[in-house]
DNA sequence: AGCACGCCGACT
DNA sequence: GTCGGCGTGCTC
């Protein structure tokens, strides 16, 4: 006899564990990979499951039941990638269901459905009450659906009544899968124009007032997507339905374009190497025939053609006849990026990202899992791709936060690359101009192989920096966000028609609102976040609730008239620069002016035809962005990303600073760089003014190993968060306690340099949720011990201290801390 | 998360 | 005897 372990579908977290089946009549067609229908629970009712495991024996003894039936004919997926889904589960403390999720396909596309019908030659009478209710329906609505049926005769136990009424052959109960169609269409809502407006609003009433605005909303721009309606005014599908009801709007399908944006790409041809890249290339290409592969980092300076090397090895692969991941992360998927790959590879290459719609992403996996394309560029899920011969992985731009997954499973793309490829023997290329420490560190210690790139691919010289120190500006009589300096190169790139980057890691136009007589900040009242200035809109916005409000005239709090703004956005550097530079093409880009579709793409084409002078923004033009003739950087103020209460900050500051200068002098005029900083003998600071990565680097890893954080030692948080303050702080404390046990047990008195909390989040509330805090310091060997503690403590809820609406997030060695 | 079961109290 | 309400415990 076989058995399967499945993996129910239900999100509950005692239910996420495998369930053992008899394959009985199924065992010859039934795989691993396939999904299947189950009965379950006390009324076996038919869920969908997803084989994990078969197996021949029984080693315990407990009741199985058999499985119904089988959904797939093939493996969604092959036994590696399960593998890899399982591996994550147990590294990153995830439920099975979201592990699983990663390597499934996107979207579900068949569902289970139960449907209650009345026998045809049904007999009989006196029902008792509940019998006949449920007779009384099916008389009505003759087949129906389990679920509409619930919804409308709201019995308790109507399982059990239909069941009575199945034994008793009054009625049929069956099971249908229903292929819901791909989405091809999505909802649109128009006007009636057979109503005139005025006697619409008398049909709405004086009380409907959220449908009013709704149809005043909907009478200005004609047609809207129907999803986007309640989106924009904070709505539900019921308030917008009652409309149609009242035969005001018409809802109709519209059928949405699934071939993503087929732009005319020119080809993009091969370059030829200088003999640095030829170098690391050939280091690799070598290793691939090997029967121990090797994986590389390469440290390459801005602007040193990694990109090129990407594509020669990725070429190299197809000839080999094997499939390739790139990853980048999701802010250089920029048109540029797809141009090289798309330029060069034509149809081979699937492009994923987050722009995709659902059905777009289906095709694209689908085309990979058949074999039709052999190349995947993606972001950091992109690593789940299907691929059914894989040969090498290329993580570019490595030292990114974005391939730290911030939702279940919170898995490191880098780990989950090397496992893959120890499943499936492929090779792991890293890429960066600044790696990550962590990374860094286990490159010194051979874990990939260090090759090095140090000079720019078209011999151009690196950008010569100059460090403007602020505070003497200020003694100098400049009040300005501009030195003196920086705004002589301005003047000196307009006058020889240059293009300039001017970086600065906030949006919006201050950073903050107070009162000067009695300091109050004006903070979210969702959020423990102080709000930020936005001219366009002349409102203060919360950059973590996306929640605006009013600017207050006098302070909240003491009454006074002195409000002020302080910290500079991005929006104000605008300001700035218009009035400084009146003859100047100024373009903003950040999340506030790139939100519609589209338009990304055309600054950027803007900036690639000259039509800008000067481009303003935030992260979003630090990576990848090459234009030859952007001369000057001008980094308004380096300390922003320094002064965040987080480990990492150094580190990403000096990535980031590193990353915007290398956007300079990337063509034949060289590059400069005015770096304005508070702190101009901090070490991120002056190493990246040397763009000094050693230098860096042997300052943090001593920094990292003294006050133990990795790659030293992992760092556990734990996270509980939830609406009632009391809740939170209590189960905070019970999980603190019962970890504590553990450390002692360990470290005796010093355990509370390794266990850390619980204390209120560094950002205390968002979105109306408190947060607390712990947070663990674990070396690797104890990680299994004290994961499998985790996992009782706070996933599984042995100690039941868990209470409603209280959520516990783990995340093993978290990027974000805040 | 459902769902059934068991117990209790209300209503008939 | 029948039904609803609520607490508890289980789901291969």
């Amino acid at each position: 006899m076989k058995y399967a372990e499945i993996i129910v579908d239900n999100r509950a977290s005692k239910l996420d564990r495998p369930f053992t089946y008899s394959l009985n009549g199924f065992s010859d067609t039934v795989r691993v990979g396939m999904r299947v229908i189950v009965p379950f629970g006390n009324g076996n009712k038919p869920i969908k499951g997803f084989i994990i495991r078969i197996f021949n024996e029984l080693t315990e003894e407990y009741s199985v039941k058999e499985i119904i039936d089988i959904l797939d004919t093939e493996p969604l997926v092959t036994n590696n990638m399960i593998e890899l889904g399982l591996w994550m589960k147990e590294k990153y403390l995830s439920s099975y269901l979201d592990s699983l999720q990663q390597i499934l396909p996107p979207g579900d596309y068949k569902q289970i459905n139960t449907f209650v019908e009345l026998n045809n030659n049904y007999k009989g009478s006196n029902f008792t009450e509940n019998k006949q209710k449920i007779v009384d329906y099916l008389k009505i609505n003759e087949i129906s659906l389990l679920d509409n049926m619930k919804k409308d005769i709201r019995i308790t136990n109507l399982n059990f009544y239909l069941k009575e009424l199945a034994d008793e052959n009054i009625i049929n109960i069956y099971n249908d899968i229903k292929a819901t169609i791909t989405k091809k269409y999505e909802k649109w809502i128009k006007i009636d124009d057979s109503i005139d407006f005025s006697h619409a609003i008398e049909i709405i009433g004086k009380r409907a007032k959220k449908q009013l605005s709704i149809y005043k909303y909907i009478c200005e721009i004609d047609e809207i997507q129907f999803n986007e309606v309640i989106k924009t005014l904070n709505t539900n599908s019921t308030t917008v339905n009652s409309l149609k009801d009242k035969g005001l709007i018409l809802i109709f399908d519209r059928e949405v374009n699934r071939t993503p944006i087929k732009r005319n790409i020119s080809k993009y041809n091969k370059l030829t190497f200088n003999p640095d890249q030829l170098e690391v290339y050939n280091e690799i290409v070598q290793s691939f025939d090997k029967p121990n592969k090797k994986n590389f980092l390469i440290h390459g300076v801005t602007g040193s053609g990694k990109t090129e090397i990407y594509l020669q090895l990725v070429e190299e692969m197809l000839e080999r006849k094997k499939d390739s991941i790139i990853l980048v992360p999701e802010i250089s998927l920029t048109p540029q990026t797809i141009d090289r790959f798309v330029g060069r590879f034509g149809d081979e290459v699937a492009v994923l990202h987050s722009k995709l719609s659902q059905g777009e992403r289906f095709d694209q996996w689908r085309s990979i899992r058949e074999g039709r394309v052999k190349i995947v560029v993606g972001a950091r899920s992109a690593i789940f791709a299907p691929t059914n011969n894989l040969g090498l992985i290329i993580i570019d731009e490595e030292h990114e936060d974005t391939y730290k997954s911030s939702q279940n499973p919170k898995y490191i793309t880098k780990e989950v690359a090397l496992k893959r490829n120890e499943l499936e023997n492929a090779t792991v290329v890293l890429g960066s101009a600044t790696p990550s420490v962590e990374t860094y560190y286990t490159t010194l210690n051979k874990k990939f192989k260090l090759l090095q790139l140090n000079q720019r691919a078209t011999k151009s010289n690196l950008p010569k920096v100059k460090l403007i120190d602020m505070r003497e500006q200020l003694h100098l009589g400049n009040r300005s966000i501009f030195s003196i300096e920086l705004h002589k190169e301005i003047v000196k790139n307009l006058e020889n028609k240059k293009q300039t980057i001017l970086f600065l890691n906030r949006r919006g136009f201050s950073s903050f609102v107070s009162c000067r007589s009695c300091g109050q900040v004006i903070k979210c009242t969702n959020c423990e976040i102080s709000m930020t200035y936005h001219k366009n809109i002349n409102r203060l916005r919360c950059h973590y609730c996306g929640k605006t409000e009013e600017i207050p005239s006098i302070c909240p709090e003491c009454g006074s008239k002195y409000i002020k703004y302080f910290g500079i956005g991005t929006e104000r550097v605008e300001e700035e620069s218009r009035r400084l530079f009146p003859a100047a093409k100024i373009v903003r880009m950040d999340s506030d002016t790139t939100s519609a579709k589209g338009s990304f793409d055309s600054i950027l084409e803007d900036m690639k035809d000259k039509k800008i002078d000067i481009l303003i923004g935030t992260q979003m033009i630090s990576k990848g962005l090459d234009f030859p003739d952007v001369t000057l950087v001008g980094i308004i103020a380096a300390d922003t990303t320094l002064n965040l209460p987080d480990y990492r900050s150094p580190e990403k500051a000096f990535q980031l600073i590193t990353q915007v200068a290398g956007r300079a002098g990337r063509g034949d005029t060289p590059g400069r760089v005015i770096l304005q900083t508070y702190n101009p003998c901090h070490y991120s600071i002056t190493s990246s003014k040397n763009q000094n990565y050693l230098s860096f680097y042997n300052t943090e890893i001593k920094l990292r190993k003294e006050f133990m954080y990795p790659p030293f030692i992992n760092l556990i948080s734990l996270l509980i968060y939830g609406n009632n303050y009391n809740d939170v702080k209590n189960v905070s404390g019970k999980i603190y306690d019962i970890i504590k046990k553990y450390f002692i047990e360990k470290y005796k008195d010093t355990y509370k340099e390794y266990l850390i909390g619980p204390n209120p989040a560094p950002i205390e509330r968002i979105k109306n949720s408190f947060r607390w805090q712990i947070i663990i310091k674990a070396c690797d060997y104890e990680m299994g011990k004290l994961k499998d503690k985790l996992n009782r403590v706070c996933i599984i809820d042995e100690y039941k201290i868990k209470k409603d609406g209280i959520k516990i997030s783990v995340d093993i060695n978290p990027t974000n801390m805040l």
